[in-house]
DNA sequence: GAGTGGTCTAGACCACGAT
DNA sequence: TCGTGGTCTAGACCACTCT
């Protein structure tokens, strides 16, 4: 049985597979490979030792190519690296470009309590500036969502989202959301690519006295840009207190 | 002649192959289909088709999977995309996050002109602060360079970078550098990864000088950190005009 | 039906590292 | 010397798309 044989005569000797099988999907052998493999170095310190190549071929009972291309996978995806004439290990963690949080997301992985109080939540007509940042017309309808977000008790910022009505049909009518970046996932509407511009500023008198600041303190100015699949989702505001708050980026390859 | 033979008997075929052999390097097969197809979708636009694994088998004379591991180097690397039961074809031009940019780069990126004055350049001892930036200690020698940049003639910053000195031998010898990451490149050392935290503030005195500001002005504060292989290259501090500056970060996955 | 990429086989020789 | 990953062969059947 030389070739393009798929879970049939093969099972015998295929064991550990049949425990990674997608129920209601297709049994490729480098996928069963490449999940028991995965599951297998879980959570081992980086340096540990992967099977090796020969050994998963005697295992699964395949030829040593349907492994490579398990591995593969797994190397492509940052948790493998081969060493030739050495083995396969697992890999050192991959530094990766800080991701798209969300504000609450990103104040508790510092360690700190995030608040949100929202202070409007209406439909509006879109401006010029929002039209154009959400790639729309202007005025068409888009959702204004205004909170005030504090971290750990303190007033941190007061942003300005808007959103594209037509994506988010019946936004307004359940309960206020609790999180933004949550509602949007659960309709698979989530961001996975933000553009971000920095600025400095002074807080006007409104947001002086939303954040607790003197009149006349220097402010962060953050807008963003939030797309996902080439489509604008969200466009920002936010004003930040500078003395509470700064941006972190980290950027570049991951050498 | 079924395996392991490298351009030997074979070459009579392979005469695509000789045109891109590495001059003192191996000439593997996958590398040489996979340099032939590069340069031959090279600047097509994208949807354009690429060779048919099939056809490049014939045309060269390999095997299948040889073919196929040239060409899943390119669609790794974002130059192909492959359509099961169309074929392979140019992929668009994949977004990527921003990029680790000079100074010279960022500006003429924008379509300005910059200019950079050195305004100190001399060996210090690391105080506290850098020294654990820069992850030496403190009392070490270090290169401080102050530089006020220009863009199209407008003051726009002033950077204090702070340099390991160790890594720089002979960096105070020659005349002063056009260009810190130009550099840096030359000596192999240009960071590949920066992490900034970018804040806000007032100019004080000597910056509000400098900058060409009214006292009390609002100016970005950024902090960066440039690495090159897990050692920490550049530690910098810049103060940046707001009224003629923001920081634009690109972040997220390449969907 | 012809062509494409996706998967898979059952071997092989090589360079390299560890013993 | 033995085991490792790197490369390579000469086929095969599959699901899919296009005509």
């Amino acid at each position: 049985m030389p070739n393009g044989v798929r879970g049939l005569l093969v099972l015998p000797t295929l064991t550990h597979v049949e425990n990674v099988l997608t129920p209601g999907g297709r049994a490729l052998k480098h996928e069963a490979v490449r999940e028991y493999v995965r599951d297998l170095v879980a959570g081992r310190h980086p340096g540990a030792p992967a099977p090796s190549e020969r050994e998963l071929v005697s295992r699964f009972g395949v030829a040593r190519m349907t492994v490579r291309q398990a591995l593969d996978a797994l190397v492509a995806e940052g948790l493998l690296e081969r060493v030739p004439g050495r083995g396969t290990f697992v890999a050192p963690p991959r530094r990766t470009a800080t991701p798209v949080l969300s504000f609450r997301e990103e104040m508790t992985a510092r360690g700190m309590v995030p608040e949100s109080q929202t202070l409007a939540l209406r439909l509006e007509q879109a401006g010029a500036g929002v039209a154009r940042a959400l790639s729309i017309s202007e005025g068409d309808a888009v959702v204004h969502w205004r909170r005030l977000r504090h971290a750990d008790g303190a007033a941190m910022s007061v942003e300005d989202v808007y959103l594209n009505e037509v994506l988010l049909p019946g936004f307004l009518q359940g309960p206020v959301p609790s999180s933004l970046y949550d509602e949007l996932a659960g309709r698979g509407l989530r961001p996975t690519w933000v553009e971000d511009a920095i600025g400095a500023g002074l807080a006007s008198d409104d947001e002086a006295r939303l954040l607790g600041l003197p009149v006349g303190t220097a402010v962060l100015r953050k807008q963003r840009r939030g797309l996902w699949q080439e489509k604008v989702i969200e466009v920002s505001r936010s004003v930040c207190r500078a003395d509470r708050y700064m941006v972190r980026v980290n950027l570049g390859g991951s050498d």
